[in-house]
DNA sequence: AATGTCAATAAAAACGTTTTTATTTTGTTT
DNA sequence: AAACAAAATAAAAACGTTTTTATTGACATT
């Protein structure tokens, strides 16, 4: 009885091990584990026994040969264009921790594309569905008119977008209602006394960008005033952009007495302009920023932010696209979330709102 | 000819498309498109001509099957163990889009997997060998003695940490060179003339945090003064964790003058708990950071850092990676790096120092 | 002219599954 | 008792590679 009598020691063992051991065939041996009815609940029983007397897993390059599937799934993380390392605030890890956690029941991985833009997230996505490199896809920063969710609804490709674009079309995705929030966050400034309120917006082209305009000249045309458009500024989400943001909107002619800002990095930035111009905020300005990952409350001043969880967005964003992936239709897969309110001290409007 | 007459037009070409249309045996295209030498020049040119014409990409599943190997990376991401969403300055974001520049041009792909901490990341590890869910292990958050490295090193896993542990053994690493780091900080609030030096560190496992502690005690040694242990706190890198320690600490009978953070999040909480206290940064006490993200330039005030891109060196471990998973022996295979002093005017030091 | 060597290629086997098809066994019906 | 149906399992084929082994033909050697 040497070491490598029966089966070898060292390698583990597969359906082949599996029915030497049991008798059966291999192909017996398949079914029972899929727990395939054809098979009979006493062999069925008895397979499932050896397997784990042995410790069987699946060889998942076997399966994935034969099926056809890859049991991953695929994430196009955007690689920040942000040059020197600055801070964008795009909090990809809280993406991918959420996701995680609602594929670690499931037979699924997780597999990280890095992209650059869009157009470069097509050719990713493009690979994905040709190669077959994984069996369904998440991505983030969705254009008004996106070449993947065309792409990929044309393909029939199983995937869910954090975000909307605004083509009719039916796809899976989980957002959070950035009209309902700027719209919010301006109407508390406006009723606060403030005219000229700036808005710190992302690059245009981007499809939540247009919807925080949209909310935010709303706001102004319920209270029937007209929109401060000319404070409307675009651009990446670095701290860098926040601050020079501040100093170039603060010198203007008319300049904004209140900022709604995108999120917490150029938050931060908008903060750090202000003050190196001598502006005390939450007298002479006002701040109120979506928040990413809840670290407004430490800034100086505390700022109040519409929050919004990012890993409930990535556990949502799992939760969908096993769906997909399970074969669902996108139909019932949409869900917009908003964000909640958190006032702190860079304001005093809490008390007379509602 | 109809549609589906030479190969069906639907399903991509595989090698069998290409020894149809080339007349040459599947063995034999294997063999050019690999760039065996045992192929005539000639056929291998022709090979590959119709290879690209047909737009041939190599099956990666039937690859796998047959070579064992996945051609995938793996990455042990730590899913924040920070309660209520803090932030807890753990850039991984950074790593993952470092690592992915380094695979790019490879045939690796990345794939990530969640852990809680070191020692589900054991077992993490464990799967990914036993299971060959990977070629090679990323992972970071190094323990004085840590699990994955014993059994990676053990199993002759190829693998690269972020960070060192404090075992006597041979494999691949990168890292910041901790106790230098803390040693110029502390030296430099020293003379600045603060005798009373607190050092806000994670947790005392992690073997970082003890470099940090050797550099801080060195520098007061070298100054012939007795090292202010008693101010240092260890916990997670959490802004609420800074804040709350800054707090705490400064209630004491002989409160600190001064703070070294272990990082940007925990110096924003530090900051915050100051000010609340009604110290005064800069002339109250000073704070030197170590940074991750470049963002306390934006801090009020701006913040005295030791800076070091992580992206930098994510990039070192992919490098280190792809040649571990070519086999290469880890010898060479170590790097650490020294952060860049960036002098802010959290500190009144710059003057009197070199 | 028979033999051996080498280069080039073909053929076959293998990786570990799943799925389709075939075979055997058992039980039921007439 | 023969014929058939159903249930259970076995056998074979397939997924797309790589690698090992076999075959062919050309050429050099004796």
């Amino acid at each position: 009885m040497s070491d490598r009598s029966r089966n070898s020691r060292r390698s583990p063992p597969t359906i082949k091990t599996l029915a030497d051991l049991s008798g059966y065939s291999i192909g017996t041996i398949s079914k029972a584990l899929r727990g395939s009815p054809v098979v009979a609940p006493a062999t069925k029983e008895a397979i499932l026994k050896i397997a784990e007397e042995v410790g069987y897993q699946a060889n998942a390059r076997g399966m994935a040969l034969r099926t056809g599937k890859t049991y991953q799934a695929a994430v196009l993380m955007p690689v920040t264009a942000v040059s020197d390392y600055e801070w964008d605030g795009v909090e990809y890890t809280q993406i991918l921790s959420g996701l995680s956690q609602s594929l670690e029941g499931s037979e699924y991985r997780m597999s990280v594309l890095t992209i650059r833009d869009a157009e470069d997230g097509l050719e990713a996505a493009r690979r994905v569905v040709d190669l077959g490199l994984a069996d369904g896809l998440i991505f983030s920063g969705i254009l008004q008119d996106d070449p993947r969710i065309n792409f990929l609804v044309d393909a029939g490709f199983p995937f869910v977008s954090l975000g909307r674009c605004r083509r009719e079309l039916d796809y899976a995705h989980v957002d959070v209602d950035n009209e309902w929030a700027s719209h919010a966050a301006t109407q508390r400034l406006i009723s606060g006394g403030h005219r000229r309120i700036a808005l710190i917006n992302p690059r245009s082209e981007l499809c939540y960008a247009a919807d925080r305009v949209d909310g935010f000249v709303r706001a102004f045309e319920e209270a029937g005033l007209s929109a401060s458009i000319d404070l409307i500024v675009g651009g990446d989400l670095s701290t860098r952009f926040g601050r020079e943001s501040a100093l170039d909107l603060i010198e203007r002619n008319d300049p904004p007495t209140a900022f709604v800002c995108v999120n917490e990095s150029t938050t931060l930035g908008v903060l750090s302009g202000l003050r190196d111009a001598g502006m005390s905020i939450g007298s002479d300005v006002d701040v109120i920023a979506y928040d990413d990952i809840n670290v407004s409350a430490y800034f100086t001043p505390p700022i109040t932010t519409f929050y919004q969880p990012i890993e409930v967005l990535g556990r949502t964003l799992g939760q969908f696209l096993l769906k997909r992936m399970a074969g669902e239709e996108p139909g019932a897969l949409k869900q917009v979330f908003r964000p909640k309110l958190i006032a702190r001290q860079s304001d005093d409007l809490g008390k007379k709102q509602v």
